[in-house]
DNA sequence: CCCACTTATAGCACAAGTGCTATAAATATT
DNA sequence: AATATTTATAGCACTTGTGCTATAAGTGGG
């Protein structure tokens, strides 16, 4: 029995988790190599810490206007906060 | 008298206006070059038709999950998919 | 050992992304 | 023109991202 509602179809969403990992470590090693904190680089890009940590420990999966806030506030390109081989699903 | 509810501070989300519409931008570029519809698109990439057209009219703020999966639909790397200028917000 | 700083968690409230369905509008194709 | 295909909108329900606040855990200096 495992009749949901009335017989709603269940909706997946998508979480990649593996692109979303690897792309926490990426961010976290380019936050490093311009040698700010957590709460810097999300004073700077004008989001929350909380939001900064949870992104590097790949809880969540965010969008892309935080990407882009993060790229301007690390100075890089978006490519070059990609630079990884996104890893097959 | 602009209360709201009791002394409650804004929340201030981000949604890059300009970010967006140059990914959406990017997007219809490359999936035209590949010679797909909207449609195939999200079938390929598990999303939704809807969702794909959204992105592409720049009405929303997709997530990182669905970029990833619309960059392997399309056989792109992510870099591949933001090579263009990130506008100054 | 304290202390300051940094990173990680947690919970709440609210805003927004997403799937699904349906429909309209625009664009090709015959 | 008529038809088919593609793209754009819309609304609803559900899920989740985000800000905010607080707190714990980790880290390095003194």
């Amino acid at each position: 029995m495992k009749k949901r509602g009335t017989g709603r179809k269940k909706r997946r969403l998508i979480f990649d988790r593996k692109g979303i990992e690897a792309f926490a470590i990426r961010l976290k090693e380019v936050r490093k190599k311009t040698g700010i904190s957590q709460s810097q680089l999300a004073f700077e890009a004008g989001i929350s810490l909380s939001q900064v940590a949870r992104i590097e420990t790949a809880r969540i999966n965010p969008t892309l206007s935080t990407v882009f806030a993060v790229a301007r506030a690390l100075n890089v390109s978006i490519s070059e906060l990609f630079l990884f081989n996104l890893p097959t699903e």
